[in-house]
DNA sequence: CGCAGTTTTGATTCATCTCAATTTGTGTGG
DNA sequence: CCACACAAATTGAGATGAATCAAAACTGCG
């Protein structure tokens, strides 16, 4: 068995010659992969993960219903995922930068839960699920990143859903901002000065709020001197008093003994 | 490997011979574990899982930022979890009967980040998770199946997104009351009487709602002929009309031609 | 240039929260 | 067994934050 994948790897090197992109060279690596992998395994990642592909503005990498067969990563670009009820009503699940992991909703039932939309020119590369699952059984940090990878949307959710269930309008425009800013900083970008790649709509569809709300909110903030911004071109001009805001008791603990 | 395994199943099938409750043979079996299982890997189970541990009333289970190791499964009785803020604020996840599982947030980062809280006194089994690992890798369908556990908890939190981001607080007691009534239907039990585990707070934390609220919705409901509740106690009387509270579209199309 | 989509801002309404009081149920100890 | 304290639930009145409705300004694109 393991022979029969090394074989396999060895077929794509040759095709890879041609300048293809590998997986292990990739600067998002880490991002998405155990930093435990052995130069030997990421050979073997390279041939997993195969070519990228492009998915244009407003197009869908896959949507509710359709069936599930791969995770994809995010290379480049930006997307949201979104779950639709009957009656028309829409709920953002999340938005996905590059080195972010999009389909596991999919894995439950063998069919996607959520629609993912490209919200600009994106590329993504697809793990076919089940090949993952096959390496996995070689590889054991793989098969616990795969648990890890998938439990720690849950994670994210629980954030989602403590905004969604606690927080005020401005408690949830900051905490959005300042996860955004966080994300940015750790793939090496300004995380005070950057392109918000969502309309106000879909960021009011993300945290529970009109869209006349969000853009309030924004101005406000604006008066307030805690950011600049220019449509979506957004400057973050005090993480500290952002951060106050949805944790006002933490920060009193900090400064006052 | 495989014989290693089978070897110290053989010892523990002494002790259970003294009464000891067998996975295998629950009537939960179903609820928890892949029915592909064939007979023999399910002495394998019945070693994994060992004896109940019972917890009582207002007990955790674990708690934030508590080691992971296990999973849960609840045997008897009812618990939530619940995520907590620094400022003192409270949202309820989830919660979790007979035949559900907990502790599934912890894969990730090896700590939980929520509490999981026993509402009444409650029985679990505790999976650990190195052992549930190491059996998968023997037993493909396992594997899968862990997939799938922790996968359905995204699309659960998908749904409780979904809840909180777009509904009124009519339409999320309405889908909160359908869904407790769906997972007694699924356990063999009255779907349209039974009783509420938690507290109008609890529920009240769960839906993003303050507990007047949800007592004043419980009261327009009962005037509405939709329920009769008495205390904890309640009975649906109309699951047509509640349904359709939710989703009335759907509802209409159905009806209208 | 003009049109469609996005964003901002204002005025008003409405759902839910907040605060407060009362009732009901529950467990405890005399 | 009753009285008491305490938690849970209900109900009302008023305050408030966000939604809604409406209009205007701005942006990007064919």
């Amino acid at each position: 068995m393991k022979t029969a994948i090394r074989a396999k790897v060895s077929t794509v090197r040759k095709t890879s010659i041609a300048g293809e992109p590998r997986c292990s060279q990739c600067s998002l690596f880490r991002m998405c992969m155990p930093t435990t992998l052995s130069e030997n395994h990421s050979d073997l990642l390279d041939e997993l993960i195969g070519s990228p592909r492009v998915i244009n503005r407003g197009e869908s990498l896959f949507h509710t219903d359709s069936m599930f067969h791969a995770f994809y990563v995010v290379r480049s670009g930006f997307f949201k995922t979104q779950v639709l009820t009957k009656n028309g009503l829409e709920q953002v699940t999340g938005f996905q930068m590059a080195g972010e992991i999009l389909g596991m909703d999919g894995v439950g039932a063998e069919l996607h839960t959520c629609n993912a939309t490209a919200l600009e020119e994106s590329q993504v590369w697809l793990i076919p699920f089940s090949k993952l699952v096959a390496l996995s059984s070689e590889v054991k940090c793989l098969q616990h990143h795969i648990h890890k990878l998938i439990s720690h949307e849950i994670v994210r959710s629980q954030d989602v859903m403590l905004l969604l269930g606690t927080m005020d309008a401005e408690e949830r425009l900051a905490a959005f901002l300042l996860n955004l800013s966080r994300r940015y900083l750790a793939r090496g970008r300004d995380p005070t000065d950057f392109c918000l790649g969502m309309t106000r709509e879909d960021i009011g569809l993300y945290l529970g709020l009109r869209t006349e709300t969000v853009s309030r909110i924004f101005s406000r903030f604006k008066e307030q001197g805690l950011i600049s911004i220019e449509r979506r071109h957004i400057r973050i001009l005090s993480v500290f008093k952002l951060s106050r805001m949805i944790d006002p008791l933490e920060w009193r603990r900090e400064y006052n003994h």
